[in-house]
DNA sequence: ATAGGGTTAG
């Protein structure tokens, strides 16, 4: 039986698409050569591995276990490349197993096994181990600064890898380009290191690495993600071949700058040039069409990925399926999902999503029944059940949802979430059960944000329910000083309630308390007929008002160039940000 | 024989 299901799911895909079916075999090794359980190893299996296979990594591994079962003792080189699979494959089990017999037979100290070490840990995301490997080096050499400053800025850690190079230029050991790549995806990290980023492009330019398409393509991602697309059309224009990998960097960055139109008109030219793309550009480009709601373009790149075969990665697919949704198209995206040869969760809590989006929440809800209670033929998570209660929420399905609800943990054990609690409660105050609402509020593992209490507040109108409306807005007074919505909301429910004495109270309190029937809107600086910066402006953010007038103030001075945010509009925390950002 | 570019779908 090739499907043993303790199997680590890439070794399954390798094992059932590679002309070795040795299942058994396999097993007997794993089991015989290695102290993990067959779960662990299967736990530890990140599920992408199915899709992204790396066949020869697999292999190689497979044999360097098998060696190691014959007892034959595995030489430096072997230990480094097994490394390094374990690296690209994600092994992070594999690798402590490997680390393990370094140490046993004393290798410990060499320079090469340790910087792939470095790497294998970082790779699967233990940056402790990382960490402590390279702290365990004596003589540190270019290679091994620069494995663990790409493995922090890897991890989400720029700050901590920005740190650790200017440790480094303290040394006598020099950064080379390599070195320069890991350092400055750092600085796309944290936007508190986020000029960083120009002073290492100096540096780029004085040692003559500008040259280099890694280096560029580095520069590339870092001046997309701080939106600051002039800097980066300069750098790709710069470049004179013209590396795929450059020209899907590019892509990325226009669709993530929502400049959807550039990034599909590059996507054209590629395709004309028969140039190759990467799947990683599929999917921004997709993105784009369904940002851009363009069916026929959508249509053409979907033409193009059943071309290049790209129809069987599942993320492509699962962008083919949200492009289809994007742009109104169910009955493609259904189609899409049918076609899909293999499906994971996400994929079918994504055309769960796209049926309930385009308004066919009963559809969806017959599908998520069909397929998962009675077919079982996926395990719902917490996203997938956010999306169900949602759709019961929207098609007045009330006591169905919170039947879903107890499902959750009856059927599937899973330990509701915020979300998923914030639905319930949604359930029962649209319902009109409103004191049940509140009981799941107070008695939830979580503290209730704005965002449930505002809901709430908004059933509490619906009902005429004074007493608990005049709470919530309370609540929400101290959670959002700034915002006049609940103050207006619970004058509706005072007026409606006939309270004249206390919608006038409440007024007064409103002025006392200095809030104004203000939105919050956007700010932005105009210089030379531009606009520079977008700020959502959220009524919530106690400062809100004073960074809209700084704003204000900071664009009458000078400035020569703000940040204009990509994708995603800038969160609260993020005023501070640009108030530093703007200065530079 | 060791290190490098993006991290994409709900």
């Amino acid at each position: 039986m090739l499907h043993n299901n303790w199997f680590p799911s890439y070794m399954t895909a390798y094992i059932r698409d590679s002309p070795l079916r040795r299942a058994g075999t396999l097993n007997a090794i794993l089991s015989r050569c290695f102290s993990f359980t067959p779960r662990e190893v299967f736990d530890r299996s990140p599920e992408r591995h199915v899709v992204t296979m790396h066949d020869n990594e697999c292999e190689a591994l497979a044999s360097f276990v098998q060696r190691n079962s014959l007892g034959m003792k595995p030489s430096k080189f072997q230990l480094c490349t097994a490394l390094n699979c374990c690296a690209k494959t994600q092994n992070s089990h594999l690798g402590s197993q490997i680390h393990a017999k370094i140490l046993h037979i004393g290798l410990d100290q060499n320079l090469y096994i340790n910087s792939s070490l470095v790497n294998a840990y970082a790779k699967c995301g233990a940056i402790v181990d990382a960490m402590s490997v390279f702290n365990g080096i004596e003589f540190h050499d270019t290679v091994s600064w620069t494995s663990m400053i790409s493995g922090l800025s890897q991890n989400g850690q720029g700050r901590e890898a920005l740190c650790l190079f200017k440790q480094m230029l303290a040394t006598l050991v020099r950064p080379n380009c390599f070195t320069y790549v890991g350092a400055i995806s750092g600085c796309t990290e944290q936007e508190s290191v986020w000029k960083c980023g120009e002073l290492l492009h100096a540096h780029v330019i004085i040692l003559g690495h500008e040259n280099n398409n890694f280096v560029t393509s580095s520069l590339i991602d870092y001046y997309s993600k701080c939106g600051k697309m002039e800097k980066v059309v300069v750098l790709f224009e710069a470049c004179a071949t013209s590396d795929p990998i450059l020209v899907n960097s590019m892509i990325s960055a226009y669709s993530h700058n929502l400049q959807g139109e550039e990034a599909i008109k590059l996507f054209m030219k590629m395709r004309n040039a028969d140039a190759s793309l990467s799947e990683h550009a599929l999917t921004s480009i997709l993105d784009a069409c369904g940002a851009l709601t363009v069916l026929q373009q959508g249509r053409q790149v979907h033409a193009y990925v059943t071309k290049v075969g790209s129809v069987h990665n599942v993320f492509v697919v699962g962008a083919l399926i949200d492009m289809y949704s994007k742009c109104g198209n169910i009955d493609e995206a259904l189609c899409v999902f049918n076609e899909a040869d293999y499906k994971n969760n996400i994929l079918w809590t994504s055309v769960i999503t796209a049926c309930a989006q385009s308004g066919r929440s009963l559809e969806a809800l017959e599908f998520f029944d069909h397929l998962v209670i009675k077919e079982k033929r996926f395990s719902p998570d917490h996203v997938c059940f956010t999306v169900v209660l949602t759709a019961c929420n929207h098609s007045g399905l009330l006591d169905k949802g919170i039947g879903y609800f107890e499902k959750m943990r009856s059927d599937y054990n899973l330990v509701p979430e915020i979300d998923q609690y914030a639905c319930l409660i949604d359930l029962y105050a649209r319902k009109g059960d409103l004191k049940r609402g509140k009981k799941v509020m107070e008695e939830m593992p979580f503290t209730a944000n704005a965002v449930m209490w505002s809901s709430f507040l908004s059933c509490c109108k619906e009902y005429g329910n004074v007493e608990l409306g005049k709470e919530a807005a309370y609540k929400l007074f101290e959670l959002e000083p700034h915002s006049p919505v609940p103050y207006l909301i619970l004058e509706d429910i005072y007026a409606g309630a006939g309270l004249w004495n206390e919608v006038l109270q409440l007024r007064k309190l409103m002025n006392d308390n200095g809030v104004r029937k203000c939105t919050a809107g956007c700010s932005w600086v105009e210089i030379e007929n531009e606009v520079h910066v977008f700020s959502v402006g959220d009524s919530s953010h106690p400062e809100s008002e004073d960074i809209h007038l700084e704003l204000r103030k900071l664009s009458l001075e000078m400035l020569n160039e703000v940040h204009v945010f990509p994708r995603n509009a800038p969160k609260s925390g993020d005023y501070e940000l640009m108030m530093i950002s703007s200065l530079f």
